[in-house]
DNA sequence: AGATAATTTATAATCATTATAAAAGAGGTC
DNA sequence: GACCTCTTTTATAATGATTATAAATTATCT
């Protein structure tokens, strides 16, 4: 459970309770709105003010703690900062997964920037459509 | 500039007045958020009612006229619908630029999507960083 | 353990979006 | 072209989402 704290000091955050509560969340369900994780963190700490999550989900992303991921027609969910990989985004259930992105892409992307003399930092990639259980219904 | 009006029918729409400006807007700007959208069509039009436009940028959406682009750290900007394409997002100016998405990604995004059992159906490439002119400076 | 600066909290304030209902307009019919 | 019907527009109010405030609390350093 410390592992919340060294990563909040590795990025020079301060290591509050409200702060790696949010990260043990984000790390549990992969990907949440900001409600969800103020729903689900009051589960273990009832008394959490809506506001801290949100002050916090905007500083540790701006730390680069954890990473956005807008998404068409929902509101953005958050999850931990990882290597690039794809989001399969089910437009259904509202379910997001993760699918690696293999060097192809990372390689293709960054040459699409190149080619248009734009100094890439960072790329996202959302694949819209349903899921394996909505797609059975 | 009965362009939008074609567009509109095609799509099942009626062709107000209202609706073509909002498109005749994004086409001249490429890309833009609600609130850009309002304000430019204002000056041609300047009774249009606020309610007006999020009404009709949600129903142009649903009708697959225009597209919504979120991004990580901004409002959502919306575009005409097009072929799959990326975008070049700048983290320092919020210039958002359209690049050709090749053949290369659009088929390895799709076989991605048949590893993890998911049937596809759109998807977006977001590449964020710094526009020429940002740069420079 | 104490000092200090950052963080948390509850609340209010602001900003963004959607609902409402009356007036206006689009597109079809004669 | 005038009329009918249904949809759309408008202004406004209502709601929902996010941010600001300031006092109380807490993490970290020494």
């Amino acid at each position: 459970m410390n592992k919340y704290e060294n990563i909040l000091k590795e990025h020079g955050l301060k290591a509050t309770y409200q702060r790696m509560s949010i990260l043990y969340v984000l790390d549990m369900m992969g990907h949440a709105t900001v409600d969800e994780v103020y729903e689900k963190v009051k589960e273990s700490h009832p008394t959490i003010s809506l506001a801290t999550v949100y002050k916090n989900i905007i500083t540790m992303v701006d730390s680069m703690v954890i990473t956005e991921v807008p998404i068409s027609g929902m509101k953005s969910k958050y999850e931990l900062k990882k290597d690039d990989h794809i989001h399969l985004i089910c437009t259904s259930c509202g379910d997001v997964k993760d699918a690696q992105m293999d060097m192809n892409i990372t390689n293709d992307v960054n040459s699409v920037a190149n080619n248009s003399s734009f100094e890439a930092e960072s790329s996202q990639v959302n694949i819209y459509g349903l899921c394996k259980n909505c797609n059975r219904a």
